[in-house]
RNA sequence: GGAGAGAUGGCAGAGUGGUCGAAUGCGGUGGUCUUGAAAACCAUUGUACCGCGAGGUACCGGGGGUUCGAAUCCCUCUCUCUCCGCCA
């Protein structure tokens, strides 16, 4: 979330920037205003009866410690009105903290300069395009046909045995999967991101530190006996690993990277969006996280980007670069960019990565500080994220684009990893 | 799932009603000594909020209560550990 004070500080500016995502912070901005320095005259006033109380109750202890009983009684009496002050400002202060907070929670992110006004996907701005478009036969098929074919994915089976957006992978299929996994968690290791392997659940402190509650809990799959959620994205619990942490300056960046199932309810979305492998209730990705001096972060996005960018290269496909618009922009993000790889059967584009700036608006969520080299006082690390890569899609135009009359190609640099170099 | 024990500062660990933001040890930082290092010694070492500042307030797992006063007493929740059971 955005911090108090910055908010009190710039409210015009925050209004203004929140407006290039469609926000309308205006209300929201003065209330918060108000509200804080209401909490403030109210700090004052409590802290003070507390000092008072406090030296009275101390005054009241020698009184008793030297015998003076009378005294001591006499002066008891006088803590009765402070208590009932205390008490009573102690309640409208922790109840004016409560409105502020759901106040700042529903706050997004302030995107950042060059974010491009919009209000939907259909806005964002095309950065850059890389690779030949692919030319397909007339009979091309599209990858949920392609994969029935050569019998590597089956549906019918996922839909048995859980339900749509549950696919089985089979033989060739599933080895593919296993082998896209391993070759972009070694891609990472080699950009220097060190790997983890974080729980697939996570608890209520998690899903809030990196934004998905209290607002996208409809997203998430929920286990309510044990009030746990799975995971949309290793994103959440791979940052949580550094909730309420005071890191060194010298430990910047930290990259990790892990490989996670990702479960995703997608309540509300129908039609040809979900055919096939286009949008699955659980898939594989491998993600990259930074964690990242405020100076330096934007740099880290775009190395973040290359890094995405190169692996979608050596695969082969060819793609694109979104800046998102601040209307497609997510609510924690302030710069984001998607890539997308050209289905070429489906004759459309496919959002195969993510790759995101938060600056400090999960570090706040998350208390999430670093000490800069010679400085007491702890600042708000930055963070970032993105897919290198997410599964099905990338699976998705590998099958359309790579289709020969004899078979699938597999692209040379998975060679290795799978063991075979024709799906047929 | 059953029984028991526990949760205190970066870590270990004392503290059972006031002088406790909290002993002590380790670790960290700065310094003395040394050609350098180690050792030793000295000093320092949590976070947040309010305040121009002096300073004030809060925090001993979370929440509530008793009391003039709570790390300490009471209630409640959560979590951890040990043993037993079950199990990859």
């Amino acid at each position: 979330m955005l911090s108090l004070k910055f908010i009190k500080d710039n409210p015009e500016f925050v209004i203004e920037k929140l407006a290039v995502k469609n926000f309308d912070a205006k209300e929201v901005v003065e209330k918060v205003c108000t509200i804080y320095t209401r909490k403030n005259e109210i700090q004052q006033e409590l802290d003070q009866k507390k000092a008072e109380m406090n030296s009275l109750s101390k005054e009241i202890g020698n009184l008793f410690k030297q015998g003076k009983v009378q005294e001591a009684n006499a002066a008891k009496d006088k803590t009765a009105q402070l208590k009932e002050d205390i008490k009573d400002l102690g309640q409208e202060f922790s109840n004016i903290d409560v409105q502020l907070n759901e106040l700042l929670v529903q706050i997004p992110n302030i995107p950042h300069e060059s974010v491009p006004a919009g209000k939907s996907d259909e806005d964002n701005e095309v950065v850059s395009t890389h690779g030949e478009m692919p030319n397909l036969p007339e009979n091309a098929l599209p990858h949920w046909d392609l994969a029935t074919k050569y019998d590597i994915i089956d549906w019918e089976l996922g839909n048995k045995i859980t339900g749509a957006g549950f696919p089985v992978y089979k033989g060739k299929g599933a080895r593919l999967q296993r082998a896209l996994i391993n070759f972009f968690l070694d891609q990472a290791r080699d950009g220097g991101y060190v790997e983890v392997m974080p729980p697939l659940m996570v608890n209520e402190d998690s899903g809030f530190g990196t934004g998905q509650l209290p607002d996208k809990e409809g997203q998430m799959y929920h286990i309510t006996e044990d009030n746990l959620y799975m995971i949309p994205t290793a994103e959440v619990p791979v940052t949580n690993i550094y909730r309420d942490v005071i890191l060194n300056e010298k430990d910047l960046p930290i990259k990790n990277t892990a490989y996670s199932p990702c479960f995703r309810r997608e309540a509300g979305s129908y039609g040809s969006d979900v055919r096939g492998l286009n949008r699955l209730h659980q898939f594989d990705k491998v993600e990259i996280v930074q964690i990242a001096t405020p100076e330096k972060s934007y740099a880290i996005l775009d190395d973040m980007v290359a890094h995405v960018s190169a692996l979608i290269e050596k695969l082969g496909l060819n793609f694109r670069i979104l800046r998102l618009c601040g209307g497609d922009l997510s609510f924690t993000s302030a710069l984001t960019f998607d890539f997308e790889v050209y289905s070429a059967a489906q004759e459309r584009w496919l959002e195969v990565s993510s790759v995101s700036n938060f600056v400090d608006y999960q570090a706040n969520r998350l208390k999430l500080r670093y000490r800069k080299e010679g400085e007491k006082k702890p600042v708000l690390a930055h963070t970032l994220n993105g897919s290198a890569l997410a599964l099905p899609r990338i699976l998705a135009a590998l099958l359309e684009n790579n289709q020969t009359p004899e078979g699938i190609k597999i692209p040379e640099v998975l060679v290795p990893y799978c063991g075979f170099d024709l799906i047929d």
